[in-house]
DNA sequence: CACATGACTGACT
DNA sequence: AAGTCAGCCATGT
């Protein structure tokens, strides 16, 4: 299905189950761009201006930090929503992010 | 039109 | 193990 790379991305964000997190690799590897992993941190900073919500605070870095949080309404909407879904955040960094961690490509599959 | 920047990542030192 | 460098591509100056 051929759709605006943005509109990937805001997709496969909003296909991330509460209390779970993905990273920007994750999505533009879903999305055949695993190159172009800053295109969707790009995308994601319009996330916020989406008129259908996007949960950006579930999108993180490879290390599992909240990098863009500073993009957010304010710099502790992130974490704060984050912790809202049971989600442990410390020094801006999702704890268990490696078991939190919810890859597209494995959950979704490439269909 | 050319250079600089950025919500990133993987490889190298 | 931690810090640095280069590659990627759209947007802004």
């Amino acid at each position: 299905m051929e759709k605006d790379f943005f509109q990937m991305v805001y997709q496969v964000a909003r296909l991330v189950p509460e209390g779970r997190v993905t990273s920007y690799g994750a999505i533009a590897k879903y999305l055949g761009a695993a190159r172009s992993a800053r295109m969707v941190g790009w995308a994601m900073n319009q996330a916020h201006i989406q008129d259908p919500p996007v949960p950006a605070h579930r999108v993180v870095n490879s290390k599992g930090l909240l990098t863009g949080k500073m993009h957010f309404e304010t710099p502790f909407a992130m974490q704060e929503r984050l912790e809202a879904e049971g989600i442990e955040v410390v020094e801006d960094q999702v704890k268990e992010f490696k078991t939190l961690f919810w890859d597209p490509v494995v959950e979704l599959g490439w269909d």
